[in-house]
DNA sequence: GCGACAG
DNA sequence: ATCTTGTCGC
């Protein structure tokens, strides 16, 4: 767990307040809705970094329910952006977009590595994602970024909710598994809190993290020694 | 003023 | 996110 953090340079005040701006403009963009119908596919996604200068983005689409892989793809872009809590979108959206415009098969909804509107500001990547490319979009973050919360049961399936100080729903804190960190699930565009804890109990196959997000990292993986 | 802080 | 060995528990 990440008890400390080691002081890093500090980020330009003016930018962080003009990316808060964007962000504000963005979320008056966001629709929260059930899904129109059954997804016939889900994507996942995932960025990671070769090298402190370099960002690998993946999406991966798979069939649902049966959840076999479809269709994987990745773009390597430069990082113009250190990472600062609450603007993580900025980092890494601009190439996330790349990448999702070289899948072939278009999913029905995208499972995004990160939160929805369980964020400060309520925009969170995954709502962020869903409003530039106006798809359904929700959030499975691994580590909590906002809002409060009792420690869901340790038994698979148990759900506890995650809200803010005035008690409104952000998200629900789920058990993918037996005995391990809870996932922080949350709505971005075009869905509701209903839908995305659906799609996530859905998407479990014996491990912690739901197929869509453990096989985007699965292949974010293999592409990263691809490109060497 | 102090603590918290996705990936 | 990334670096990085062994180790405890189911």
């Amino acid at each position: 767990m990440a008890y400390y953090r080691p002081p890093g340079p500090a980020p330009d005040p003016l930018l962080v307040r003009e990316l808060t701006h964007q962000q504000d403009a963005l979320r008056t963009r966001t629709r929260l809705e059930p899904l129109a119908q059954e997804p016939q596919f889900i994507a996942g996604c995932d960025s990671s970094f070769p090298t402190p200068e370099t960002v690998l983005s993946v999406f991966v689409v798979l069939r649902f329910p049966s959840l076999e892989l479809v269709e994987k793809v990745y773009h390597v872009g430069p990082v113009t952006l250190p990472y600062i809590p609450g603007l993580l979108a900025f980092r890494e959206a601009p190439n996330l977009l790349v990448a999702y415009e070289k899948l072939r098969q278009k999913p029905d909804i995208i499972m995004v590595d990160g939160h929805g509107i369980a964020h400060p500001r309520r925009m969170g990547i995954a709502a962020h994602l869903g409003v530039e490319l106006d798809l359904p979009t929700f959030g499975v973050a691994k580590q909590r970024l906002t809002g409060l919360y009792a420690e869901p049961a340790l038994t698979k399936g148990s759900i506890s909710p995650l809200t803010d100080k005035q008690g409104a729903l952000l998200g629900e804190v789920i058990r993918s598994k037996d005995k391990v960190n809870p996932l922080f699930v949350s709505p971005g565009h075009r869905c509701d809190q209903a839908t995305a804890t659906r799609l996530t109990l859905a998407c479990l196959r014996g491990y912690k993290l739901p197929e869509p997000t453990r096989l985007a990292d699965h292949w974010a993986e293999e592409f990263k020694k691809e490109i060497r």
